[in-house]
DNA sequence: TGATAATCATTATGCGATATAACGAATTGG
DNA sequence: CCAATTCGTTATATCGCATAATGATTATCA
C-alpha cells in the first residue's frame, strides 16, 4: 500500500537482523506470556536452572545486563517462588541462586514452548540454513566481545 | 572467567540473534555517532532521501514505529536542516518529507560508513553466508508481517 | 448539501530495557 | 590493620516503543 522503498537499507545485515528480530521477539513474547515470563526472566530462569548456585554478578555478566537491572529480575522470580537467594557462609556478600522444583518445571515448559515457537516461525527455513545462521551469529557475538572496551 | 553455561539457550535462533544484534547495534551506533545520527534518525533519513515527498504516516509504517514516535525523529532531522516538512496544497493535513542537499550528502556519508562498518564486522564471514542470512531474515520478517493482527 | 466518520500530525503519558552513580556490608591484599 | 575491591542494592536518567486524546483537515454518504 505505502510502497516505500527501502532498497538502500535492505543490503545491510544489521537492518534485516533488526526487522527479523522484531518479529521473533514479538512472537516469543506472546509465547511466554501464558507462562508469566518475559524474555529477561525466562533467560535468567534457564541460566539459573542450568548453573545452580551462581551469583547475581555472574548471571548479570552472562546475560550482558548491569547488576542493578538484574535485581528486579531476580525479585520477580523469587516472589513467584521460582528461584531462591541463598546466603553462602563462605562469602556472605554473595547470593547463590538456585531454582525451586516449581522453577525447574516452569523452565522445562518454557523451553518446550520456545522450541515450538521457533519450529513454527522457521518451518519454511531449511535446517541447514538455520544451523549456519546460528554459527555465524555466535561468531559475530564473539567478535563483538573482543572489540568491546 | 565466569564459566556460566548457556547451552540450553544457544540452540535458539532468537537468543543468538539478540546477542549478535547487540554487537552489531553497538558498533553501528559508534559508527554513526560522529555523523550526529542514531539508528532511528539514520533510517528515517535514508528512507526520505530514497522516497522524497512521502508523508510521516507512510514513513512511520515503513519503519514500524508508531506515528507519535516519529514526530521527534523528524523534529531532530528538521532542526539540523537535513529534511523539510513541506505542506501539500492538495491535502493540507499531510507533511511531504524531503531531504535538503545537506541531508542527501550526510545520507551518502552515513551509508558509506555503514558499509565500512559491516565490512569490518563481518570480514571473516563468507559473502555467500551473508547473502543467505539476509534472504532468510527477509523471509522471517515477511512471515511475521503476515501472522500479525 | 450537510452531518458523520476517517485521516494526519501532534501532545501527553506510561512502560520496559538499559546505563551510571553512590552506598552499606563483607572480603581481600599489602 | 587499613585500603582497595567486590556484592547486592537504591535512586535516577535515557531510550525505544505503545496507547489515548485532540485540533485540523478531508472523505463518505444519506
Amino acid at each position: 500500500m505505502s510502497g516505500v522503498d527501502d532498497a538502500a537499507l535492505r543490503q545491510f545485515v544489521g537492518y534485516n537482523m533488526k526487522r527479523a528480530f522484531n518479529v521473533v521477539q514479538a512472537d516469543l513474547t506472546q509465547t511466554l506470556k501464558p507462562l508469566g515470563l518475559r524474555m529477561l526472566t525466562y533467560t535468567a530462569l534457564v541460566l539459573i536452572v542450568e548453573n545452580p548456585g551462581l551469583s547475581q554478578s555472574q548471571l548479570a555478566a552472562a546475560m550482558d545486563v548491569e547488576r542493578p537491572n538484574l535485581v528486579e529480575i531476580i525479585d520477580e522470580l523469587e516472589q513467584r517462588a521460582l528461584v531462591l537467594r541463598r546466603r553462602v557462609p563462605a562469602d556472605r556478600r554473595i547470593y547463590a541462586l538456585t531454582a525451586t522444583p516449581e522453577g525447574i518445571q516452569l523452565c522445562q515448559k518454557a523451553l518446550a514452548a520456545d522450541k515450538a515457537h521457533e519450529a513454527r516461525l522457521f518451518e519454511e527455513i531449511p535446517s541447514q540454513t538455520i544451523e549456519t545462521m546460528i554459527e555465524t551469529m555466535q561468531t559475530v557475538r564473539t567478535r563483538g566481545a573482543l572489540g568491546a572496551k
